[in-house]
DNA sequence: GGCCAGCCCTGACATAGATCAAGGATGGAA
DNA sequence: TTCCATCCTTGATCTATGTCAGGGCTGGCC
């Protein structure tokens, strides 16, 4: 699949690419190659080494991890996300599975490629850190939410989260399918229906994946959300203009619960 | 408290400082000042500012963060770690606190100036950015830990691993209070005692901070140890001679559980 | 030595969450 | 249209974990 010119100037607007310069830029997407893949497509299981950094241009990928039988999935990402970054910069094998969930193309930009630029422009590098270490406070506050808070608690928060993100509306529209969400949120469907259900004294009315928050200000009474654990708002959106508002990065770190 | 040379040279050693170059390591010590601090020292609370990246010389250190009036430990740092680097790397403020748990040294260097080198010296750029990520492999490995396994279970490996990190002895010393290694392992203290007690039926024998796993091989059909949540031995021990295995670091990424 | 605080263990109980089983809704395929 | 698979929900039950209360042990301190 060819890459078109307007994929190249979206890619260019990512904030770790922002930061490389046109020649560093040029020498990454030299060897890089875009695909499209349906949904359910394994791109990478858990343990297999890394060669290419992924960069999600449009639809769904589901990072994942399993242990004795049982499988957990620890991030959904949207269009203009990186991910298995740390995995390339380290040039080691993966820790978690990724998975397309909707039909989706994905740029792939070579590994080796990627660690030789890093070490030439130091802006570039910079960037990289920058983003490294967004999703490892991305990870932080999932870490927190799943350690200091109960299953339904963690659902207030993040339909409170979504409201935002999806332009502070009455009603939002859920992402993903329910199992997901329940995964994603660390519990059981069946958990998740119950929490869902027990929801409604607050206000929050479901109808199949419409959500109705009726009563703002009671569900979050419930849900005490925290700066320091929401992220109500990805980083770059903040002090940006309305532009950004529109298709904004969902970003590993920003994607996590 | 002056900065000894033998000081800078341990500093030096860590992976990521060991890739920079002598001017720019000279800069990052220039405006760096070295600090003891006794037991129970508040070093930084969640929320704060970051002005300076941390360097644990000595001591032990607890990240920790809090919701809702509970608290949870986040990791434990032994010897040459660093903390709040990503923070530091992209000028804002912590989502961690940190509390000194024994008397510790540390070495405190100017964020501002590790941001200006990192932008100038790519290959130092390079090694903040394995650092970062290697952070973050290492908080996926706790989250997979945390939703994946029950608290026995946790507990099972934390002893596995620390069994092979004090050198495949059959009596490891816990290096914590078990109240503190309750709250990494993410249950109540009432519950990690009990945890220990079932795992008798499994040659475990618990006396003080000694514990004695007296059946290994019975121990880890249950814990079912897995490459890819439990860091055995540190990444930058492997292949590496002897010489590491003296002290070697224990970052952020390393202790979690 | 005696006292006290902090840590740890244990038991009884309460709650959250998982599991199992069944049935309803939905939407695509034959 | 009918059939079937998938998803979701609900109830009953079981298990894991948290909470509360009591008591033992230890080590510092008077």
């Amino acid at each position: 699949m060819p890459i078109k010119e307007a994929d190249l100037e979206r890619v260019r607007q990512l904030p770790f690419l922002k930061t490389a310069n046109d020649d560093t830029f040029r020498r990454l997407i030299q060897g890089a190659f875009l695909q499209r893949f349906p949904a359910g497509t394994t791109l990478l299981t858990e343990g297999d080494s890394v060669d290419f950094l992924y960069i999600l241009l449009d639809g769904t990928v589901e990072l994942s991890g399993t242990w004795n039988d049982k499988e957990t999935i620890l991030a959904l990402l949207g269009p203009l996300s990186t991910f298995i970054l740390a995995a390339v910069v380290l040039d080691t094998s993966a820790l978690m599975s990724a998975t397309t969930r909707d039909r989706s193309d994905i740029l792939m930009i070579s590994g080796e490629t990627l660690r030789r630029v890093m070490q030439e422009d130091a802006a570039f590098g910079f960037g990289v850190s920058q983003e490294l270490a967004g999703c490892y406070r991305g990870l932080v506050r999932s870490m927190k939410s799943q350690k200091l808070r109960g299953g339904i608690e963690r659902l207030a928060n993040y339909l409170i989260t979504q409201r935002i993100r999806q332009g502070d509306v009455e009603t939002i529209t859920l992402p993903h399918e329910k199992r997901v969400l329940a995964s994603l949120l660390g519990m059981t469907p069946e958990n998740l229906s119950r929490a869902f259900a027990s929801l409604a004294d607050y206000g929050v009315v479901v109808n199949g994946p419409l959500v109705t928050i009726g009563r703002p200000v009671v569900l979050k009474r419930l849900a005490k959300p925290d700066a320091l654990i929401d992220n109500h708002t990805p980083e770059e959106m903040r002090g940006g203009g309305k532009a950004r508002l529109e298709a904004w990065p969902n970003q590993p770190e920003r994607m996590t619960v």
